[in-house]
RNA sequence: GUCCCUAUCGUCUAGAGGCCUAGGACAAUACCCUUUCACGGUAUGAACCGGGGUUCGAAUCCCCGUGGGGACGCCA
């Protein structure tokens, strides 16, 4: 069996989206489950779109999920000279021929064939043909180089997602390979792009389909081989609609920011899409060792935030409290706290992470803890009353002399129920909101430990 | 307009002719647990787009509609 190698290619003209994720992810997966090689290659030969900050965003991103590639980045802009002498090969062979057409004559023809309810598509004028005429030379007009497509028969791949796909040859038209100013154009670069690097599956989004079987025609008139495709079909947003700029169609590091784990929006996005029975939640180690093109869905999916978000709860709970005391730290900071005062974080998160749906909760749950607290006089007028004051009075006695454990204060808190023969939550609920301006929190005696004796005394103090 | 893709609960999906009285998960609802809020547990409601075939038998195969998406650039 042949080597896997599969590549992950975006143009840098934004940041890496939920969808390029999804993308980069299978071919990764892919790679890794065949123990293959993942590239990594930057498709900026459009100049005027392409920023060196877009390809920043997209490493980032990248890194952010942990998709490493083996090779690259490559970029197609340092490429120049191999497309060039391609072209160059492909002239010579009769494969392409220049084409004199203006761009004015291109968009009149254009204009018609639209009137006349025509698919838009070039004529073939500057095509050669045995025993065929080309008009005039045009003065002043540099050429631009078309592929000489094959006018008959069909152009047929087996897709892994989609099935056998078949295009006539003859829907299709000879498309630009190379600029009047003698770039090469995407579709060129491209197949040139897959077949130097060896691809073996070309996993990509569904907009892709409609280009492949020109790249199919390109590869074998190059004598290459054809690679695997794969064309997976597009994330739809939470409404239903095309994913854009005001919902979903933001850079992946936006969920980040928004207190997803990275691990999270991994599981979800390889889900979204893909199955193994009913496996719901799984690392990536697991991932990889399922994963293999089986089982992804060929329709478009919609993007479930509130799924998501219960993924994400699911993977709070279960990292380790050294790691999400780092990502809280970390969010922490711009509010200027700094954890290393008061209680331990990792205590603090310990006690929080069951009940949090992202980091930024997790760290606004957590920052009571830490710093000094104004609970609002509505809060105060409800919950602090005379008897709730007196009860705290004597639990705050109690306290002061109770070994500083959870069983212990336990003990303190229930022996003052029974003293002043009042219920629990009388006692708990007034106690919260004069420790932490709530009334709720989690175990209050677990809060109470990790507070800290000396806090919980000062804070019980301020209301006596 | 032409070509291509697609269609199972609200959402993600299981399902490759009989295992389907269509399963799981999110969300919803109810109850239980509970010292509050969560977590958790249990239960309930919820779908095969329509019409024709093929077959003893179709969610699964074929055709036609319809809906949704994509493509038709000297963009990628």
């Amino acid at each position: 069996m042949s080597v896997v190698r599969t590549r992950f290619a975006p143009s840098p003209t934004g940041f890496l989206h939920i969808g390029g994720a999804r993308t980069a992810l299978y071919s990764w997966a892919y790679a890794r489950h065949h123990g293959g090689q993942f590239i990594l290659r930057i498709e900026d030969t459009d100049v005027a779109r392409s920023t060196p900050e877009a390809v920043q965003a997209i490493i980032d991103g990248m890194a952010w999920l942990g998709l490493e590639h083996d090779e690259g980045p490559f970029y197609q802009m340092q490429r120049m000279d191999r497309y060039k002498e391609v072209i160059g090969q492909m002239l010579a062979a009769g494969t392409a021929y220049y084409c004199y057409t203006s761009r004015e004559e291109l968009d009149a023809l254009r204009a018609e064939q639209e009137a006349k309810k025509e698919k838009p598509r070039y004529d073939g004028r500057w095509r050669p043909e045995v025993g065929k005429t080309l008009p005039p030379l045009p003065e002043g007009v540099q050429p631009v180089v078309r592929f000489k497509n094959p006018t008959d028969g069909v152009v047929a791949w087996d897709d892994v997602v989609k099935g056998r796909i078949e295009i006539a040859n003859a829907e299709l038209d000879d498309l630009i390979i190379a600029r009047a100013d003698g770039t090469p154009t995407y579709n060129f670069c491209v197949v040139v792009d897959d077949w130097d690097m060896g691809i073996s599956h070309v996993i990509r989004g569904d907009d892709h389909v409609n280009n492949t079987p020109r790249q199919i025609n390109i590869l074998k008139a190059l004598g290459a081989t054809v690679p695997q495709y794969g064309h997976l079909s597009m994330i739809l947003g939470d409404d239903g609609t095309k994913l854009s700029k005001r919902h979903g169609a933001v850079s992946v590091m936006q969920y980040d920011e928004d207190g997803y784990l990275p691990e999270a929006v991994l599981n979800y996005l390889a889900r979204l899409g893909w199955s193994h029975g009913d496996d719901e939640v799984f690392g990536m180690a697991q991932f990889i060792e399922w994963f293999d093109l089986d089982h992804i869905t060929a329709s478009a999916a919609q993007f479930n935030t509130e799924k998501l978000n219960w993924l994400n709860q699911q993977y709070l709970k279960a990292a380790s409290d050294s790691y999400l005391a780092g990502e809280v730290a970390r969010r922490l900071a711009p509010r200027g706290i700094d954890p290393e005062q008061g209680p331990s974080l990792e205590a603090v998160v310990a006690l929080y992470k069951d009940r949090a749906v992202n980091l930024n909760e997790l760290a606004d749950a957590v920052e009571p803890l830490l710093v000094e607290i104004h609970p609002t006089a509505e809060m105060i007028e409800t919950h602090l009353t005379e008897a709730a004051r007196a009860a705290l009075a004597q639990l705050r006695e109690r306290l002061v002399a109770v070994e500083w454990e959870k069983a212990a204060i336990s003990q303190a808190i229930k022996e003052t129920c029974t003293a002043l023969g009042m219920k629990m939550p009388q006692v708990a609920i007034p106690l919260r909101v004069a420790l932490l301006g709530l009334p709720q929190s989690p175990a209050i005696d677990a809060v109470l430990a990790v507070l800290g004796r000396e806090t919980v005394l000062a804070r019980i103090g301020r209301f006596l």
